[in-house]
DNA sequence: CTCCGTGCAAACGATTTGCACTATG
DNA sequence: CATAGTGCAAATCGTTTGCACGGAG
């Protein structure tokens, strides 16, 4: 069973308080400050098994670093296509259910991703200084 | 401008004799069989070059190996969570604007991207021999 | 002839794993 | 005190890159 060790408290603890979707590297900075011994592979092996447990969201955006999810409640994300950062979407899809998609091939469908991908207000500004 | 070398058109005939979503070593393994001394890379490097040049399409699919589209008309994907394979989803997932997605935080949205995921009928069928 | 494209091997970034050690329940 | 978890380094996987050579336009 799951054993709640120091350094697992910790991730999840500075996951939760960073309100972000971080990268597991992007944590396992955070996590040194608290406990600068720490190993990247820890990090790793936590965020995987805390995931697995429910206790936080793993976010596998397309082609880049997974990164993981304070938030476990069901909902899409929207991510930035130019620093990749990725925020919730709030925003009800209107309904969505397996049985909608219609004709799948034979699929038996388990679920579904949706990734807005879009520029964030910070690039936004970036791009308007850039054009000056 | 764009030479059409023998290796970027054998790349380009294999993906589309495939009508499959490959990977670039599956892609890989099909073109040696046709011309045995290409090399990874090459075939890596004329992936990236066709789906730019819009002749093939890139499909990130989440934290996967990337796989190559023969079809490049607008479409959706429905994968297979158990072995990966992934398939064109025809169906219209009716009339999704950018701008139909509401809030996004300041966002400027610039796409989406919708992967159905399920179990294909061929794991379908494993999965029920296995219950017996 | 001029470069774009190639093959090869080495580099790379993200993630995982084998191992001997540590500490939780 | 059993065994899940740790730190470290090495391994792995998919992909990219530097370089000297080769071939398309």
């Amino acid at each position: 069973m799951l054993r709640m060790t120091n350094q697992r408290d910790i991730i999840l603890r500075e996951l939760q308080k960073s309100k972000r979707h971080l990268t597991a590297d992007e944590l396992y900075d955070l996590v040194k400050k608290v406990m600068p011994r720490i190993s990247l592979a820890t990090v790793y092996r936590n965020l995987e098994i805390l995931s697995e447990a429910g206790m936080i969201g793993k976010l596998e955006i397309s082609g880049r670093q997974k990164r993981f999810d304070y938030d476990v409640s069901e909902h899409d994300h929207i991510y930035c296509v130019i620093c990749h950062k990725v925020d919730n979407l709030d925003i009800a899809h209107s309904g969505w259910k397996p049985e909608e998609f219609g004709d799948t091939g034979g699929y038996s469908i388990t679920g579904y991703r949706l990734e807005v991908l879009g520029i964030c207000p910070e690039c936004l500004k970036k791009e308007k200084k850039k054009e000056k």
